[in-house]
RNA sequence: GGAGAGGUGGCUGAGUGGUCGAAAGCAGCGCUUUGCUAAAGCGCCGUGGGUGUAAAAGCCCACCGGGGGUUCGAAUCCCCCCCUCUCCGCCA
């Protein structure tokens, strides 16, 4: 959510703003309902202050006495006009809160023009891809993948997009999130184990919801399956003012994360490259505003490493205003290359959301020199999710003999060096 | 799942129809006293919104778990929901 007071007395700025995302806002319609409510609002409260001083009066008069009754005949007029208009306020209201709702975040200045992924631009890039072999297949065309990555019986059992992990399968998927967990511990952030349903007020908070409920899984309680830990994480902290002494606060959490992803089609949805169920540990930071862009470049750093300690190729893209998110004021992507697709797989997703998140799901800090609350930034991206990290790593490690390398990092945690499909 | 008790400000905890945004205490902040600390005394000390302003101040309204109702008037009475605790049942 935006600043309501900024939105109203700066209305061109918004406007400029917002159309670097290309998407379409009807600011007007927004300004107008705002308008409606406040005219409405006055009218009301003007009402219940006589209301206030009648009541004041009559506290101080005798019960059954002529003024007393002469005064409730005249507050019954009163006490039905407010009744009337309290309506039409709450509407006027709910007509707000759900303009207020549909704005997405305003792009950072830093956001490069620009609609389309492609022109994003590429911000930074790691490792060499011209080493790794001109023979490497797609993953899921390795001679005994679907041994390990059993997505046939996971559709049956399930639903495509439901693989079972087997074997060696099941082993690199957990030694992968052990070793993302303990390596963002170690970068100091604070592992926690988090709800993965949520109900409706966190997944509006985060920015899920509303308009984008065909993305989650919603159970009839309602609840929603996380599609990601950033859900529930950030509202750890909803309706609550922190210290500022407590700031940043750094989390990671790893969970299970749920998409529905309809309509998506061809290779993309091959092999592990898009799942309904996969694996991914969060980093996520509540921050002082003044520092979050610093915030963002060292998070962004954290999910980095991950990627050069297991030795896979990757750039890093800034994405352009047209493909930043709703929600999102500044978003870096971190592809790996996938040898034996010869593409670019995103991996994680790290952003600076602003107050946005942190204006809808009421997060605070108590300022040390005014004393009064103001709101926190919030910082995620993944670090990481498993499934495409796994499918470069499949590709870009395969050896002439059938088996996949293990980067030396991740040996310990996987208990040899080599995977085996057979 | 069943029965009972309860949800009030950062915390504890009064308040059962009117002058209550809400006593008191604790914590916090400021001042006084003091060689320092401690103690004591005095004062300040919720959040959101509207209006106003260069920014404030000020003025107004709302908020006592959430939503509805009764009433001239609701923290207080009624209904529904949520949550917490205790006991019982079930269970990894």
């Amino acid at each position: 959510m935006l600043d309501p007071k900024l939105i109203r007395e700066t209305p061109e700025l918004v406007r400029a703003a917002l159309a670097k995302k290309h998407l379409s806002v009807d600011l007007d319609a927004v300004l107008a309902v705002d308008a409606a409510w406040r005219t409405l609002l006055q009218e009301v409260e003007l009402l219940r202050s006589t209301q206030k001083a009648a009541n004041t009066a009559m506290a101080c008069l005798p019960k059954g006495s002529p003024e007393f009754i002469a005064k409730v005949q005249e507050m019954k007029a009163v006490s039905s006009q407010v009744k009337e208009k309290e309506v039409q306020l709450k509407d006027a209201e709910e007509k707000v809160r759900v303009a207020m709702l549909s704005l997405p975040n305003l792009p950072h200045g830093s956001v490069p023009e620009g609609r389309t992924p492609e022109e994003n631009v590429t911000f930074a890039t790691q490792g060499d891809i011209a080493s790794l072999s001109k023979h490497a297949v797609p993953h899921w065309e390795i001679a005994g993948f679907e041994r390990l990555f059993d997505f046939a019986r996971g559709a049956k059992v399930t639903g495509a997009g439901f693989p079972f992990y087997v074997g060696d399968g099941a082993r690199i998927v957990r030694a992968l999130l052990q070793f993302f967990l303990d390596e963002d511990v170690k970068a100091g952030y604070t592992e926690v184990s988090p709800p993965i349903f949520v109900n409706a007020a966190s997944a509006t908070a985060t920015g899920q919801l509303p308009d984008k409920e065909g993305q989650m899984y919603e159970t009839s309680d309602p609840l929603y399956a996380v599609p990601t830990a950033e859900v529930p994480l950030t509202n750890f902290f909803r309706d609550e003012i922190v210290e500022e002494s407590m700031l940043p606060i750094y989390r990671c959490a790893y969970t299970p994360c749920f998409r529905r992803e309809a309509g998506s089609y061809g290779k993309d949805v091959r092999g592990l490259n898009r799942l309904h169920q996969f694996d991914k540990v969060e980093l996520l930071k509540w921050v002082h505003p003044a520092t979050s862009y610093d915030e963002l470049d060292k998070l962004r750093g954290d999910a980095e490493r991950l990627l050069q300690k297991l030795e896979l190729p990757y750039r890093v893209l800034l994405m352009c205003g047209g493909d930043v998110g709703f929600a999102q004021a500044k978003k870096y992507d971190l592809e790996v290359w996938a040898a034996g697709q010869k593409r670019w797989l995103e991996v994680s997703s790290c952003s600076n959301f602003e107050a946005f998140q942190a204006r809808r799901a009421q997060i605070r800090f108590r300022a040390k020199d005014t004393g009064k609350p103001e709101l926190v930034h919030t910082i995620n991206g993944s670090g990481l999710a498993v499934p495409r990290v796994l499918a470069a790593l499949l590709e870009n490690n395969l050896q002439p003999d059938g088996r996949v390398r293990i980067p030396a990092p991740l040996v310990s945690y996987f208990g040899k060096e080599y995977l085996s499909f057979t």
